[in-house]
DNA sequence: CATGAATGAGCTTTCATTCAT
DNA sequence: TATGAATGAAAGCTCATTCAT
C-alpha cells in the first residue's frame, strides 16, 4: 500500500466517522479503529483531527462546489441553470455532506469558520454571478443579488438538510423540479 | 434571591455563554463565573451541562415558534403573512438564536436531534397548514406541501445564518420584502 | 485538609519527585501518587507539570538566596563573610537543592532560563556587592568583580555538585574552612 | 561515503542538535534531517537516540580532558599550569560544550552518570595528582587535595557556565588571567 | 440551599524504535 | 546499506460531575 493509497484510506475513513459521530463525538480512535492501523500512523498522514477533519471538509466542499459550473448565455440558458441545480443537489443529497458540512463545521474554530467562509462566499459567488447575468438578459429580476442568492441557496440546502434531519430519503428530481417552478414563479399564484 | 429568580440568572447566563462560545466551547466554569456563583449552585438547578443548554434551546424555540400565528383565513391574508414573515425574521435575527439553534444545537445527540426534529416539526407544520389553507383558497400552487414549506423555511433561514457567519447586520425588513417578491413571483422573471 | 494544606502537601511530593527522578524523568502520575490524591486535584493546584517544577525551584532559589545577608561594614566582616559562606553551603548541601537547581532546570524552556538567569544575576549580584564594598575598604583584590564573583560561585558550588554526583556526603564545615582559605590564599603557596 | 564517514557526519549533526535543542529537546528527526538521511540509516550506525548523545558527550570529554597534561616536574612549572589552564578553559569554552557536557549530560540515566562520574572522576584526578605533586614541591598549600581540585574545578567551570548562560562572550585570557591570581593568592587581600 | 475541593475517565498527541523491502 | 511506513506505549491535560460540609 502505498503512501498516497494509505493518506486515501485514512480520509475515507476519517469522513465516515466525521460524518456518522460528528466531529466533537468522533475520536482519533475511531477513525483509525476503521482503518485498522496503529496510532501513530494516523498522525503519520494527518496533523491530527483538526486538519484530518479540515481535509473531509474541503475534499467535501470540492464537490459540491465542482457541481455548479458557469452558465453559458449563448447556450440554452434553462436547461444549464437545470444541470446545475441537479448536480448541487446530488452532490448535497449525501448524508455524510450534509451532516459534515452544514452542521459539524461550523463554529469549531476560526480557521474552520474561515474555510467556511471561502466556501459560502465561493458558491454565493458563482450564484451572484449568474443571477447578475440574468437580469442583464432580463431574465432575472431586479434586486439585491447577494440577498437572492442567499435565499436561493437557503431554499435548495434546506429540504437537504430536513429530509437528512428526519431521516428520510430525498428524491433529487422532485426538488430540483420544486425548485424550478419556486424560481419561476414563487409559492403563491401569481396573477 | 428566590430559586426561581437564580435559576432564571443561570439560563440567561448559559444562554449567553453558549451563544458566545458554543455547546462544546463553552463550560459550567463559564457559566457560573457569568453568575459569580459556585459550581454546586449550578447542579442544584440544573442537571448538568447538557439540561442547561437543552433549557436555552427550548427558550429559543419558544421564541421563534410563538411569532408564526394561524392565519385566519377572513381576515386579510397578506397582510397576517407578513406580519408571521417579520416575526418570524425577527426572532431569528438574534446571533444568539442563530449561532445556538442553527449550528450548536444540531447533532449533539439523539435526544437533542429529538428535539430538534420536535421543533422543525412544530415549524413546518405550521407552515404547511397555512399553506394548505392556501392552496384551498387558491392563493398557493398545487404540489407537495412539505417540501414547499421547506423550501420557505430555507429561503427565510439562509440569509440569516449567512448573515450571522459573515458578521453583517441583517436588514428584517429588507429580507421580508425580499422573501414576499420570491413568495409571490420567485427569482426569475415571469412571463 | 484545607487548600493551602493541600498545596504545600503536593508542593512538597513534586519537590521529592523531581529531585529523584528529574524533570524529564518525572510524571505527574509520581507526583500524584505519592499524595494519593487524584490527577484532577493535581491541575486544581498548579497549571501543569511545568508549573510545578517552576514551584518547586523557586522555593529552592528563596532558600538559597535567603542566606546571603548584606555585610554590615561597621561589624566584624570576616565573621560575616563566614557565616553568610556557611548558610550559602548549607543551603545547597540538600541532595535535593543540588540536583533540581543545578542540573534539572537548566534548558528546560526558555522561562525557565529566564528565571534561573533571575536566580545567578541575584545571586551573584550580591555577591558583587559584597567585593566592590570589600575593594573599597582594601580587603578585596582590584579586578573584575564580576569574573571574580562568577569563580567565587564556583568554587562554593562544585565541591557541592561533585559531592552529589558521587553520593558523598558534604561537611559543610570543611568546605567552608576551605573556602576561607583559598579566599584568603588562593591554593598555591604566597611567596 | 565509507561507512566511517557517514558515521561521523551523524555524529557531527547530533552534537550540533544536541547542542542546539538538548537531550530532551532534540528528536532523531531533526539529526537525520540534518543530515538528508532516511530514520533507519541512522539505527545503522547509532543503537538509538541515548546512544549517539553518549557519543557526543564521550566525544566532547576527549577534548577537555585532553587539554590537561601532567606537569612534568623537570621544566617550568607556572608555565605549565598556565598551559593547562589555557587549554581547558578554551576547550570548555565552546557553548555546544558546556551545554551539552554541563547541563544536558546531566541526570539522563544512572548509565549517563557513569560516563559523568568517569569524567569528572578523571579530570579531578590529574588534577588531584598535579596538587599533590605541588603539594610535594611545596608550591601547595597542604589540606585536602580532593576538595582543592573540586574547587579548582568550580572556579574554572562556573564562569564558563555563567557566560553561556548568560549569552556572553567570554575572553579565554582574561579568565586565565584572573584564575592564576585567584590560585596565587585568593580573592581576600592577604595580610 | 450554597459551596468548592476532589474526582477520574478519556482524549489528543509524541516520538524512539523496528523491520520488510 | 539505505529506506521510510508502521508501530504503540506513554504522557499531559480537561472538565463534567459529585458530595461532604
Amino acid at each position: 500500500m502505498t503512501p498516497d493509497e494509505r493518506r486515501a484510506q485514512l480520509l475515507h475513513a476519517s469522513r465516515e466517522v466525521f460524518a456518522r459521530l460528528g466531529y466533537h463525538g468522533a475520536n482519533v480512535s475511531d477513525i483509525i479503529a476503521e482503518v485498522g492501523v496503529a496510532r501513530g500512523t494516523f498522525y503519520n498522514y494527518f496533523d491530527g483531527k483538526r486538519a484530518a477533519f479540515q481535509a473531509v471538509v474541503e475534499e467535501m466542499i470540492d464537490e459540491v462546489v465542482s457541481g455548479v459550473r458557469p452558465i453559458d448565455v449563448t447556450a440554452d440558458i434553462s436547461a444549464q441553470v437545470r444541470a446545475n441545480l441537479d448536480r448541487l443537489v446530488r452532490a448535497m443529497t449525501s448524508e455524510a455532506v450534509v451532516r459534515v458540512l452544514f452542521s459539524e463545521a461550523v463554529g469549531i474554530d476560526e480557521e474552520g469558520d474561515e474555510v467556511l467562509r471561502a466556501f459560502y462566499g465561493d458558491t454565493l459567488g458563482r450564484i451572484e454571478r449568474a443571477l447578475r447575468t440574468g437580469q442583464a438578459l432580463g431574465v432575472v429580476r431586479a434586486g439585491d443579488v447577494r440577498l437572492k442568492a442567499r435565499c436561493l441557496l437557503g431554499v435548495i440546502k434546506e429540504p437537504v438538510v430536513q429530509a437528512a434531519l428526519f431521516g428520510e430519503d430525498l428524491v433529487p428530481d422532485a426538488l430540483v423540479a420544486e425548485l424550478l417552478e419556486i424560481l419561476a414563479s414563487g409559492i403563491l399564484v401569481g396573477d
